[in-house]
DNA sequence: CGCCCTCAAGT
DNA sequence: TTACTTGAGGGCGA
């Protein structure tokens, strides 16, 4: 039975699957109930994609059993040394299979077979049936299987990017003619199979033999007449190739439970889809499958669900509609998002990234009321800010800048810094969702708004452009059609009518996400955490960062002279001493000058992934070992390289206004500190000499008098005295001693003043080390002693401070029954590898376990100071401003005549900051430049 | 061009 | 086999 025009579909749904896990993120395709999605998603889209585009008539998928294979009966290692596969994959195959059959799709398995061969069957009775095969494969096995009739398409990055291949495209890229690639392979072997093939053999070299000889048989019969160290290579690994030909050969006559006729692709079951994807949360998918196989069964009830309906928007034109707004909605939060330039969208990641933001000009705000129950659709007003008349600026600047005017947004910091530069300014942040996303998951990496979206609430559309910019993943090419709704024309420059209903929709999600953040974060007791300090601690680095803080420019770039004299004399000196020239700054290339030519030994040299180890250490260890003077003019040129690297990096960070302003990240660190970025200022050099010349270019500037420091001295070391209760601890801070001497004399039993330099140094080490979960094997690294020195010292250290010991033995049982660690200020880390079976895994996460409470505790405590500073400098109408801040220090410009009222309110305030069983101890300093304020 | 790795700066 | 970060540059493969 011929049936000419029929075309086939045939999908690996195994490596398809794999594929899609792999391309999007877990954390965003998450059921409420927790079972990770993201494989089904990507699948299942991929799937309609092919539908619509290729108009199969027929379709069919092909899995993987977990049960051994002939393939593994001939040969045990088949596929070995493959990772576990991880367990947020696990079950997604079994929904996939359920998707499929939701819609009617065969997903066909053959105890004893893979994937391949089903797929390898399907495609040998298309052909003789005279069908059209389309073959979607991650697999480079089903490259055998294409011919003039038989393409396939072999996914290159993702899963929405592949390259379709007939037989002259299979040759092209691989060199040879399908039905010879089995021959290729077998050759060069195929590390996903764990199958070696011939060493030193690519296909390049496999291609010119298969060429020469036909087939790898006839390459086996003549490999006697094959010169050279592949010949012998070759005659080495002839039972590999035979084996691999024997395992890369698919089976094309399989037994299969579903014939090609019975694939037909037919209308899905309607009353099966909806209580699977309603269960899965995809909505947008669901109403694209309805869309797809609407139009090829116009007689299947499939008539897709209402689509979504965007809010309404009203372009404000006079005044008067935005002050009735705010008196109608007064008593309840409205939300702010912003329409950004789409035009900056299209330059290249780097150019957005380079200028931080800067570029990305707030066009548009659109304001959205709370929706009500029985009222579908909210109507939100939107404000054109390259055109809107002064009264309507004036009315909207007016309300922006009200503190008590509560918003609702995501990322106030952003949108506020935006805002701006646009002669704005944005108070009253009521909730930023972007901050309460951060409380509830703080390990999360992302916090892009449509993603909280699609968590949260179960909303997979595209709310457009935001507070804090950054699309919707999924972009716009999958519902393109959708601008034709809106014409696409703007109706203020740089914005459509769409963008505007799409900045509003995220404003009515606003309003749900945000109460949903918010129950949680009361649930847990966290929701001061938000109001008390988050968000008041956003209004101040929004200010900090629009201050910036000024360098003489000057002395930047005679650094950046005088180093990168250092770097050239260092690179030549190296050069002579290795006699050649080798790139300095890659360790690939050291490796081979090291321990290739110079012949340094390699003895107890650290390795890495890629060989040894050429860090400083190593480098410092060889030094000492072999004296070789390259090793000296490495480290040199290392260090002078670094210096130059700060420096230069702080030149293009200097704005018009002669300052350098950095972006604080408030969601980035799981434990609850900052971080700084664009540049970091936060690891400005501060150890050497030369480093320490880079802090002089922070300089006071005109108007002011004085930069000022101000820094907890070993704040962790006291939060640890008072999470611990040590008694010996707590009243070594209680005496004001100094802290390793004194924990010195208690270790090795002799007064506070005959502590020697070595001991102190060594307790030193464990205390710090302590904070971070250090290991007994770790401190004699670190110490250059022996492991039982080391552990003899550790249990010294724990005799005389035992609740040291007991807190740290307690802190991580309880996260292991919680689940999470706490914070003195209830802020939490989730540590779910804790009871992981993976031992690495397990002990990290114990070493955080240890870490979260006590560096998070410090970050709270600076961040509530912080809070009280800046109230103290506005109460007192003081002109000084906060400039910095560096984990346990801040950094401060001091107008004329406030410098000891500022101090004092700082020691203070710092130190009142939080209320321990010891005292918090606060250094200050001042001076022209933040070197000389730090001394 | 994007991704991974190594190295190095800070607290 | 010591926590948390940002960032540059080399090397490799798509």
């Amino acid at each position: 039975m011929t049936t000419e025009g029929n075309k086939l579909l045939v999908i690996d749904g195994h490596s398809m699957a794999f594929r899609a896990f792999y391309a999007l993120p877990t954390e965003s395709f998450q059921t409420t109930s927790g079972q990770y999605t993201n494989a089904v998603h990507g699948f299942t889209n991929m799937l309609l994609k092919l539908i619509r585009e290729e108009q199969p008539t027929h379709v069919a998928l092909a899995f993987d059993l977990d049960t051994p294979t002939f393939r593994h009966q001939a040969y045990d290692e088949y596929k070995g040394g493959r990772d576990k596969t991880p367990p947020e994959f696990s079950g997604q195959i079994d929904l996939i299979k359920e998707v499929a059959a939701a819609m009617n799709i065969p997903a066909v398995t053959m105890e004893g077979y893979e994937a391949d061969d089903i797929v390898a069957t399907y495609v040998t009775r298309a052909a003789a049936a005279g069908w059209q095969t389309l073959i979607v494969s991650g697999d480079r096995d089903a490259l055998q299987l294409v011919s003039e009739n038989t393409h396939l398409d072999y996914p290159t990055t993702g899963i929405t990017k592949t390259v379709r291949l007939d037989p002259a495209g299979v040759e092209e890229k691989y060199l040879v003619p399908p039905e010879k690639y089995r021959d290729l392979a077998a050759l060069v072997g195929e590390s996903a199979d764990n199958l070696p093939g011939v060493s030193k053999v690519g296909p390049k070299t496999a291609a010119k033999w298969i060429a020469q000889y036909g087939s790898a048989h006839g390459i086996i019969e003549h490999a006697d007449q094959i010169k050279g160290k592949v010949g012998e290579n070759l005659r080495a690994a002839l039972e590999n190739v035979q084996r691999n030909l024997e395992l890369n050969w698919l089976v094309t006559d399989l037994d299969l439970p579903t014939d090609i006729d019975e694939c037909v692709l037919t209308a899905p079951d309607r009353e099966a889809v909806e209580p699977l994807f309603d269960a899965l949360q995809f909505n947008q998918i669901r109403d694209r499958l309805f869309d797809t196989f609407s139009a090829r069964f116009p007689d299947a009830d499939l008539a897709a669900e209402p689509t979504e309906t965007l809010p309404q928007v009203r372009l404000v034109a006079e005044s008067r509609q935005l002050t009735e707004f705010f008196a109608a909605h007064q008593d309840a939060p409205i939300s702010v998002t912003l329409c950004l330039d789409r035009a900056y969208e299209s330059l290249s990641t780097k150019a957005k990234r380079d200028d931080a933001g800067r570029v990305a000009e707030a066009l548009a705000v659109v304001l959205t009321p709370p929706g009500s129950d029985d009222e579908q659709t909210v109507t939100a007003l939107a404000v054109a800010l390259a055109d809107a008349d002064a009264q309507v600026e004036a009315a909207l600047a007016q309300w922006l800048a009200d503190p008590d005017a509560a918003k609702l947004v995501h990322d106030y910091k952003d949108g506020g810094k935006r805002l701006t530069w646009r002669g704005l300014s944005l108070r009253g942040a009521a909730e930023d969702t972007l901050i309460s996303g951060y409380l509830v998951q703080p390990d999360r990496r992302n916090f892009a708004f449509a993603d909280l979206a699609t968590q949260y609430l179960g909303h997979s559309t595209n709310p457009g452009d935001y507070i804090g910019g950054e699309k919707f993943r999924e972009g716009n090419d999958a519902d393109g059609g959708q601008l034709d709704l809106f014409n696409g024309h703007d109706v203020t420059p740089g914005v459509t009518e769409e963008d505007l209903a799409r900045a509003a929709l995220q404003g009515t999600l606003l309003h749900t996400l945000s109460t949903t953040l918010h129950a949680e974060l009361i649930d847990r007791k966290a929701e001061h955490l938000l109001h008390q300090l988050e968000i008041p601690l956003a209004e101040i680095l929004l200010q900090m960062e629009l201050t910036g803080i000024a360098v003489s420019r000057e002395r930047l770039e005679a650094l950046d002279a005088e180093f990168e004299r250092s770097i050239t004399e260092s690179a030549e000196a190296a050069y002579a001493a290795a006699g050649r020239e080798v790139n300095l700054g890659s360790p690939k290339q050291l490796q081979a000058v090291l321990f290739d030519e110079l012949q340094l030994p390699t003895q107890g040299v650290k390795k890495n992934k890629t060989g040894y180890s050429t860090d400083v250490e190593t480098l410092q260890e060889l030094l000492t070992k072999t004296q070789h003077e390259f090793l000296v003019h490495l480290m040199n040129h290392r260090d002078a390289s670094k210096l130059r690297q700060t420096v230069t990096g702080l030149i293009e960070a200097i704005g018009d206004d002669g300052r350098i302003h950095t972006t604080y990240a408030q969601t980035v660190a799981a434990t609850g500190r900052l971080s700084s970025l664009h540049p970091n200022l936060q690891n400005i050099p501060v150890r050497t000499a030369a480093g320490r010349k880079i802090r002089d270019a922070f300089v006071v500037d005109r108007g002011f008098q004085t930069l000022l420091t101000a820094d907890y001295s070993q704040i962790e070391m006291r939060i640890m005295a008072h999470l611990s209760g040590d008694q010996e601890l707590i009243s070594a801070f209680l005496e004001g001693e100094d802290l390793h001497s004194f924990v010195g004399s208690r270790v090795f039993g002799v007064g506070t003043d005959e502590v020697t330099a070595e001991q102190r140094s060594k307790v030193k080490a464990m205390s710090y080390g302590l904070v971070y979960g250090l290991s007994s094997f770790g401190l004699s690294k670190q110490l250059g002693i022996g492991v039982d020195e080391a552990r003899e010292l550790m249990n010294e250290y724990f005799e005389r401070f035992g609740a040291v010991r007991d807190y740290l033995r307690d802190i991580v049982a309880q996260a292991k029954q919680d689940g999470y660690t706490s914070t003195i200020y209830g802020r939490r880390r989730y540590l779910p590898d804790l009871v992981s079976d993976n031992r690495q895994l397990r002990q990290m996460a114990e070493r955080a376990a240890l870490n979260a409470p006590i560096q998070g505790s410090a970050a709270d405590i600076i961040k509530r100071a912080m809070i009280d500073v800046d109230a103290g400098l506005r109460e007192a109408g003081l002109r000084s401003r906060m400039l910095l801040q560096v984990h346990d220090e801040l950094v401060l410009e001091v107008a004329p005549g406030e410098q000891q009222q500022v101090e004092a309110m700082l020691v203070e305030k710092m130190g009142a900051a939080a209320d321990l069983t010891v005292p918090l101890d606060v250094h200050v300093g001042v001076g022209e430049s933040w070197h000389d304020a730090a001394h």
